[in-house]
DNA sequence: TCTATTTAAGACAGTTTTGTCCGAATTATA
DNA sequence: TATAATTCGGACAAAACTGTCTTAAATAGA
């Protein structure tokens, strides 16, 4: 569904949004190790979440990732596009290139019904609650 | 969503079921050039749908491919299943090894309704259906 | 100012996916 | 039986994705 680095990506911010609630900076070494991803390919997709004004980075020691906005004005979708792009929401299914309402291809019309469902539900989650469902323990982000 | 295999192979028994409603045997040639599809690829994944009985293939001349069953009794699960596997119904949305409904992870619950969704939709769409659209040209295959 | 710590950037390597090619096996037909 | 048409199987190649390494740049603190 999603790219490695996508997941490595939606692990990495959920992990800062339940750690660095005062906007203190966390750093690669650490966000890699808590969300069991590998460091150096985390390190790129970190880079591309800043590149994306999703993340804020600064370097030097107490250096690190904090998130740009306040959790609660983030959401997953935001993330998604930032790393696999929206093709998830917007592609055929097919992968025809010309697949559209007027000319759809077979899968077209139930297709769009599942794909705006997974639209709307990584648009709807902030991640303030995912934030929150870790902190009352009823998730995990290491398992 | 899907890989480009299953992609192919969904075209490819889409279009095999429009055409060959009386047992017919389509050539390969035929279905790559109708589905848009590059032909050696496509022959890898008839291969594939040919070994899991989902096609019956025939050598030499007036041989070619057709359904194993009518299509009518056909869905798209088990095209997707033979080709990608069923991670995409089963797998964790962040790609966590041991996710379930009692140790989840945060998207769990919510991702969960959206893999169901097109589970359903997968295994309640039949060939037979997505034969008669093209039949009544609502929808297409090649655009 | 010097040092240690951290992110940035680019090159590189490994793996998987996608795609091609060719010879072998099978089969209908002349 | 010979030939042509077709699928099968394996090897190979190209591209995309995943992952690592190394050096540079920035920054806090001694």
């Amino acid at each position: 569904m999603f790219s490695k680095a996508c997941e490595y990506g939606i692990k990495a911010m959920i992990y800062i949004a339940q750690k660095s609630k005062n906007g203190e900076r966390l750093s690669l070494k650490q966000i890699a190790r808590e969300t069991n991803s590998p460091e150096a390919f985390t390190a790129k997709v970190l880079q591309q979440l800043s590149k994306q004004n999703l993340l804020e980075s600064l370097k030097g020691p107490t250096g690190g990732f904090t998130l740009q906005r306040p959790a609660d004005q983030m959401n997953l979708a935001s993330i998604v596009s930032a790393i696999d792009g929206d093709s998830i929401y917007m592609g055929c299914g097919l992968g025809l290139r010309e697949c559209s309402e007027i000319k759809p291809c077979p899968l077209h019309h139930k297709f769009k019904v599942v794909r705006d469902e997974l639209k709307d539900m990584l648009e709807n989650t902030s991640l303030a609650t995912t934030a929150d469902d870790l902190d009352r323990g009823i998730s995990f982000l290491r398992i």
